[in-house]
DNA sequence: AGGTTTCCTGAACAGCGGTTCAGGAAACTG
DNA sequence: CAGTTTCCTGAACCGCTGTTCAGGAAACCT
């Protein structure tokens, strides 16, 4: 598909393997010299491709979105699925279920976090925040469409909609017993089918496949 | 109220002081020289009170938690008010709209990251869930049982109240031009009036109301 | 081939910042 | 007051890590 199919330049291993280090150490537990033995490269050249380290951190915070950005949407799976069914599996497709999803929205929480700092960030910010929306709202417009959902404002429930993948997310994220993925799927899915009104005739949003109880995970405390 | 009216003990200036820090430098970025600046103290004073530094950060991630915590749900104003203006005002003090709010507001995404990082810090992260879970919960079960609200699984709506105030509470804070405070109120206020189908006889509840200044929930400071 | 640009390296520099330590002042005993 | 514990400090130590620099190898011209 993408035409870098050879080996990788050793630039690219560089942020690769900054990207991998930041999900797992942390931004700022990211040392160069670590990291250039990841990439099987010496410090020195991480400065040649790099002015600054905080160039290169800035570089690899971006580096995973200019890629994922576009190959997530076109992988909307079959073209003769239903609107509820494409909505439910945009909403899987965000939420922390896979080792690299958690990885992605490590970094999506360090985005956050730079972005409530330093307002350098913000623009990038919103520009992730606005390609989301974009996609929700789309298909939830084609959705209204084609008389599958009811009649609503389509920014606004996909400004919901994102709020709640954010919110039961980051929950599911840091394992909050009480939260597992699969109910935060369910609790988004849930709520927008309530709000689409496609309660009844359902299939796949915000139910799982039949024969499995509801689940009361009240919490003990 | 609290019988530590007199002059802060130095270790309070310290743990204040790193809890600010920690809010604008973010936790990797404290210093324990300028902090020690902060509180007016030598450097080595504050290794006399914390025995390393990580020691002190993690009691000052908790620290805002341990006085706050119990302040902001007494806090609740006046007894007359109904459910649904009560349950207004919880979700205006959750939101960062004060400075101190969004100085929480930083603090809380830290404690995200860490946790999501090394689960030792999960069960910290579990209790404060819990506890705002739980006082949203009695309240919306308070306003079923007065009639206010309609039946429903106050467990679950507790959780999407919080999932909702996350979401759109991230937005707010990074700045993001198509999501102000305001907005993130309504919405969130807006959702769970739906769901409580307040929505014809509300007030308050996702609409601001003419002419009156939103009672400030927020901690002292 | 010789020249030039592009990659790449080992080794050293520099300074930031956590931590330690010897000891001073103040408070608190008795 | 003398003795003891609790606070508190200035100064030095030292390890880590970003960054630089002089130069080597490889590729790419012509």
């Amino acid at each position: 598909m993408t035409p870098d199919a050879g080996a990788p330049t050793a630039r690219e291993r560089i942020l690769t393997a900054a990207v991998r280090r930041i999900a797992s150490e942390g931004i700022d537990g990211v040392r160069i010299a670590r990291l250039a033995m990841d990439a099987g490269v010496s410090s020195a050249l991480v400065h040649y491709h790099f002015e600054t380290r905080d160039q290169l951190l800035a570089e690899a915070l971006e580096y995973p979105y200019k890629h994922a950005g576009e190959i997530r949407l076109p992988e909307e799976p079959p073209g003769g699925a239903s609107h509820a069914e494409r909505l439910n599996a945009m909403i899987e497709s965000c939420l922390p279920g896979s080792e690299v999803q958690r990885d992605d929205w490590v970094l999506w929480l360090e985005l956050w976090l730079r972005a409530a700092r330093e307002p350098g960030l913000r623009p990038f910010a919103e520009d992730l925040y606005g390609r989301l929306h974009h996609w929700f709202a789309t298909e939830i417009e084609a959705g209204i469409a084609d008389g599958e959902f009811e009649r609503c404002d389509a920014d606004d429930l996909a400004d919901r909609a994102l709020a709640l993948i954010d919110g039961f997310g980051v929950r599911a994220l840091i394992g909050d017993p009480t939260m597992p993925v699969e109910r935060a799927r369910r609790s988004v899915a849930g709520a927008l089918a309530r709000d689409l009104n496609v309660g009844e005739r359902l299939t796949a949003l915000g139910s799982v496949e039949a024969g499995d109880e509801p689940k009361r995970l009240s919490r003990t405390n």
